[in-house]
This record gives structure tokens, C-alpha cells and sequence, in this order.
DNA sequence: TAAATTTGATAGTATTACTATTATATTCGC
DNA sequence: GCGAATATAATAGTAATACTATCAAATTTA
């Protein structure tokens, strides 16, 4: 990946005044990631971040709505990222499986490495995705934030996969269905490894859970 | 099942007063699940609670500690009125092949039915698990309160379903991931094919959640 | 350099998630 | 049936949250 050239665009109907356009608006979102992570989302504020920027909660206002939007941002970035590298990893690989193989490690594998280049911390935004997303969408107002467009990204990353799984195999019936329960069950698994590891398999660097998630998947599509 | 004589136990670590041992405890409890659902586990509190069940703020507040605590407190009680299911369902099958099917069933098929005889609406504490309970274990706290028992209903169960798959195929790396994946993921879809349906291939009536999951596991289990 | 824009500071609001105290019912043992 | 114990209700209070509104100060831009 080019380190120096990716750039990541965000719908403008995700934040109130683009954070990218400013010194404020990257280290709200630089210091959020962090604060979000350290402190969980419940007891994130903006007051804190406000606090720990050098700035004012009534300034990180300006940039998002709230902090239930603040975390949609996060969330769309990091899927952003996450299909820019499914892309690139996938363009030239004329085999599908190998393309489904380098999908399904993707979106399973712990994300190790940060970025320097960037004022996103990659590694503290997994963790943040794995441990708080649910809280983004699982709200009673999810059928109108989805009609805004607040999870296309994500949308977008599973049809894509999807696609791989189709292409393999045109009969099977649940393609959708397969590619969530991967994401979803992949970040269970990490979370689970780390605080309830009794309902994992999970073995320090045995790479258990891209190895569960890739025999799932192929044993589906080959079987029957 | 016998609807008169179900009764079910919730360790008293879970509540700070025994909410079966008062009409008011009942009542808190009841009348809880019917909110959490309408209103969303956010915007539900002790003093709403209070209210429409014409009781006070600080009597709700007698039985359970937090709102956390009476969440935490349901999803005990929903793990072990499915491990009873469980448990009877399987009995006297002796094919581990059956017990296995019947058990995916229970843990992915909707609940559609309320058992009259219980203060606790089952319809609607499905539909809470579904939504809400991801927010009781992502917590910073979880560390502690998994030392306190808090989650051990939900392990007993993911442990006992994970014993018929290694009695199938003892040699399976996977057991506990494979069922925590079929019972977080069937949640995950249920919730998916009513606010995101693009996630699913999720059709009315076809049972494609059960089907889905039923199939994973057997063709992981049978191949290679 | 003036005007426009951005940021900071302060204040204020309704609500939340509790705790504490005291009064009033209700239940229980005798 | 009565007094004591217990359960519940009512009220008040607190620190924090998730904002909104206003205005002043700083910075950028034209």
C-alpha cells in the first residue's frame, strides 16, 4: 500500500463540518480514537476530549452533532479503509479463491500495524470497531440513520465479498448471510478471546480465528 | 414443557433484592422488558419504570443496583429458560445428530411464542437479547463482572452445545467458536434482516436464518 | 487592513443515574 | 388484634451528561 497517497473520503453527511479541513477537526478525531478506546464510549465525552485537545467542547461541537455521530464517522472510515485494502489486495489476483482467502484474512485478522502517515491510529480503530460498532447501530434510531446513508460503507464492504462468495459458487443461497456472520463473528472472537476467551478456541499466535473463518467459509461453498 | 411448573433460579449475585419474592419484584421486572423493547435500553429508566407501574424510583432501586444490573439480570434469566429448553429438547434423543439440529434450532429460531404462565414475556426478551444485550458485556467493566458469575449462564450454555459437536467430531479445533459464532450471528441476522436486509438474504417464512446455520455447522463438521 | 470565519469561554437547560432520609403502609409473630 | 419489623413511597439532593446559545477573541482571507 502506498503509505504516503491514501486518502480516505467520508460522505459529507457524516459530520457537520469536515474534520479533514482542519488542524481541530484531526486531532478531534485523532484524540477520540485514542479517548475512545481508553476510556470506552459510555464515559467518552466531549467535554474530556475538549480537555485534552487544548480546546473547547462547545468547538468539537461544530464538527459533529454528537458523539453517537462522532462514532458513525469513526466507523465509515475504518470501513473505508478496510475496502480500499480489499480492493488492492484483490485487483490482480485472477484466481477467486485466492481473492476470497485474501478477503476473509482481512476482514478477520487483528489489525497490528498503524499507519504512520496518518492521523488515524488503524490499530486503536479496530479495537474501537470491534468493541463499540455494536453500540452505533443496535439504537431505535437505525431505520432512519440507514436512510441517511450512515452505513453504506459497511453495506458496501459486505456486497463486495459477497460478490467473491457468488462468483465461486452462483447457487449458493446465502451469500450475505455468510460474509456478516464472518465480520461479526470475527470481532466476537477477538473480543472474546480477550475477556470471555471460555466461549473462544483462541490460542495466542495460532492464527485460530482467520484459520475457523476460512474453513467455514469454504467448506460451505465446496460442500453438498 | 410443563407451563405450570417451569420455574427458573437466577443466582442472587444477579439481583440485591429477589425480584420473584414480591408482587412489586415482578412487577419491576415485567413491566422492564416491555420498555427496554419499546423504548430501547437508552432512553429506559428507574423513574419512567417507576411511573408506569405506579411504584417509586427508589423502590426499583431496592432490587437491582443499576439498570445494568437488571439488564444483566435478564439475560440470566433469558440463558436459562433457553438452557431448560436445552435440556428437554434433548433428553431422551439419542442420535448426537438430532440433539445437535434441535439444539442450532433453539438458538436461532425466533421466539414467537409467549408462555402465559410467567410474569416474563419471552416474545420480547428475545427481541431485547436481539438488540440490547451486546451493551451489557462491552463494557469496561467486564473483566470483574465475568469473575462475579455474571455471564456463566450464557457460557453453560455455549459449553453444553459444544460438547454434541465434539461428540460428533471429536477432532474439530473449533467447538466453542463454531456455536458462540451460530449464536451471536443468528441475533446479528435476525436483528440485519429488519434494519439492514442487504446484510441478509433473509426471506419471510423460508426459516433461511435456521437453515443457514444449521448448514454451516454440519458441512464444517462433515468435510475434511 | 477590514471583513469574514473559526475558535474559545462562559453560562445555562433538562435529564440521568443515582444516594440519603424520612414518612407511611403492609405484613408477621404472638 | 397489636406492636414490631419490614417494605414501600415521597421528597430532596448531587454530580455528571449531552447538549444549546451567546458573545468575545483570535486567525485567516481577500
Amino acid at each position: 500500500m502506498d503509505k504516503l497517497q491514501l486518502h480516505i473520503t467520508i460522505s459529507s453527511d457524516l459530520y457537520t463540518k469536515d474534520p479533514e479541513s482542519s488542524v481541530l477537526g484531526q486531532k478531534i478525531v485523532s484524540k477520540s480514537i485514542e479517548m475512545i478506546d481508553r476510556l470506552g464510549f459510555e464515559d467518552f465525552t466531549f467535554k474530556k476530549l475538549g480537555l485534552e485537545i487544548g480546546s473547547n467542547e462547545s468547538s468539537v461541537y461544530r464538527y459533529f452533532d454528537s458523539k453517537h455521530a462522532l462514532l458513525v464517522y469513526l466507523i465509515n472510515w475504518y470501513w473505508s479503509w478496510i475496502e480500499y485494502r480489499l480492493v488492492f489486495a484483490t485487483l490482480n489476483v485472477p484466481s477467486v479463491h485466492a481473492r476470497l482467502t485474501e478477503a476473509i484474512s482481512i476482514l478477520t485478522a487483528e489489525v497490528t500495524e498503524d499507519n504512520a502517515f496518518s492521523y488515524i491510529n488503524e490499530v486503536l480503530l479496530n479495537k474501537i470497531i470491534i468493541t463499540e460498532s455494536s453500540k452505533a447501530y443496535h439504537t431505535k434510531a437505525i431505520d432512519s440513520e440507514n436512510q441517511k446513508g450512515y452505513y453504506k460503507t459497511y453495506k458496501r464492504v459486505v456486497q463486495r465479498v459477497s460478490d467473491f462468495v457468488t462468483e465461486i459458487n452462483p447457487r449458493y443461497e446465502f451469500p450475505h448471510m455468510l460474509i456478516s456472520t464472518v465480520i461479526e463473528g470475527a470481532h466476537h472472537q477477538r473480543y472474546f478471546s480477550k475477556h470471555l476467551p471460555s466461549l473462544t478456541d483462541f490460542e495466542e499466535g495460532k492464527n485460530n480465528i482467520v484459520r475457523f473463518y476460512t474453513d467455514l467459509v469454504f467448506n460451505t461453498l465446496s460442500n453438498k
